[in-house]
DNA sequence: CGCAATCTACCTACTAGTAGACTGACACGA
DNA sequence: TCGTGTCAGTCTACTAGTAGGTAGATTGCG
């Protein structure tokens, strides 16, 4: 058996039903249930709900990272990146989730300030991210230009994810990322 | 004094912490403290946190949708009355909320089912509406194309409010608007 | 009077978090 | 090989505070 399984288990627990129902929506009691141990055993792993917050963001970003490393590394075409990166979203939205940290963000206002700052550091590297791919393509456009265009790919695929999973329809998802990156071929 | 003034103060209280807070972030006692009578006065006015909750929703909605009933009788160009819904949505983020179905789209798993329906019934509206005036420009286009592009509208603009407020730029917002603005002049 | 609106006082269920006891696995020394 | 100490991990039992909601009395106006 590796170093504490419980560990992860309650990440993963506790991943899952903040990208379902939010920070809010997810209590000590819901994880004892999924994991199988009781509410004070979970106090042992994770001090706090906002040090339990705290660590599942930072797993997730690092993994998110990672995979963005990965897009960066295979010899992709600049467009293929970027549709890889959508594929991140769509894959959260099949598991009907929402990306950890778009829900977050929607929360923001309810969040301690160590998860805020988690928060906008992972949309910080996404920014950037996709600004350096994007300059690949438009080598002599503007670092602010770039920038505003990642932040735009990011709000539609996080808008789009809300939306398609609120109607229950991953199609209004998939042809909102079409019409983007055709649009991102178009760019000025 | 008018009918049940008390009544317009809880709901305009209730949609202010929602549009905030989240569904799960907001309580009696928030409101309570918010419009200056006890709990249990409110529960005289709204029966329970879901009937206030549909209210508000309802309320939104029909200001929202005569909003919508005025820019399509204004007689503007058909891009100035997509620039007018951005401008709904700037409106809330420059109050530092988010658009009150938006959230409740993030929050759907943990709403009571008549409140889904009502924020459905929102989304189904606006993707009419921006059909209607997208196929004034784009004659020939098909339904469904219609229909895709205005849930990537609605998409951006709900993700951009989210990602604008959580990063306090409302220039984030705006630059995504110009950007798609832009890229929904030339659609083929 | 009748009634809408408000109040105090209460309920049960749940929240995050704490105290302290117990279990079992491992390490070390005689 | 037999204690013995340590410690992570789990448990039961509890706290104070908050959640949505209810009962029933009181207020004040038409």
């Amino acid at each position: 058996m590796q170093i504490s399984s419980k560990k992860f288990e309650i990440l993963d627990a506790a991943q899952e039903i903040i990208q379902t129902r939010g920070y809010n929506g997810f209590s000590y009691a819901d994880i004892s249930k999924a994991v199988g141990i009781r509410k004070a055993s979970i106090h042992h792993h994770f001090a706090s709900k906002s040090s339990l917050g705290v660590a599942v963001v930072r797993r997730y970003r690092e993994t998110f990272n990672n995979c963005l490393a990965e897009f960066e590394s295979g010899g992709k075409k600049w467009i293929d990146k970027i549709r890889s990166y959508a594929m991140l979203y769509e894959d959260v939205l099949l598991k009907n989730r929402l990306c950890l940290c778009g829900m977050l963000a929607a929360d923001i206002e309810t969040l301690p300030r160590l998860l805020q700052k988690e928060i906008r550091t992972f949309f910080d590297d996404n920014e950037a991210w996709l600004a350096k791919v994007l300059s690949t393509r438009y080598k002599s456009m503007s670092n602010s230009r770039l920038n505003e265009i990642a932040w735009q790919i990011i709000s539609t695929l996080q808008g789009g994810v809300i939306m398609a999973r609120m109607q229950n329809k991953t199609k209004i998802f998939s042809s909102t990322v079409r019409e983007l990156l055709v649009q991102l071929e178009k760019l000025k």
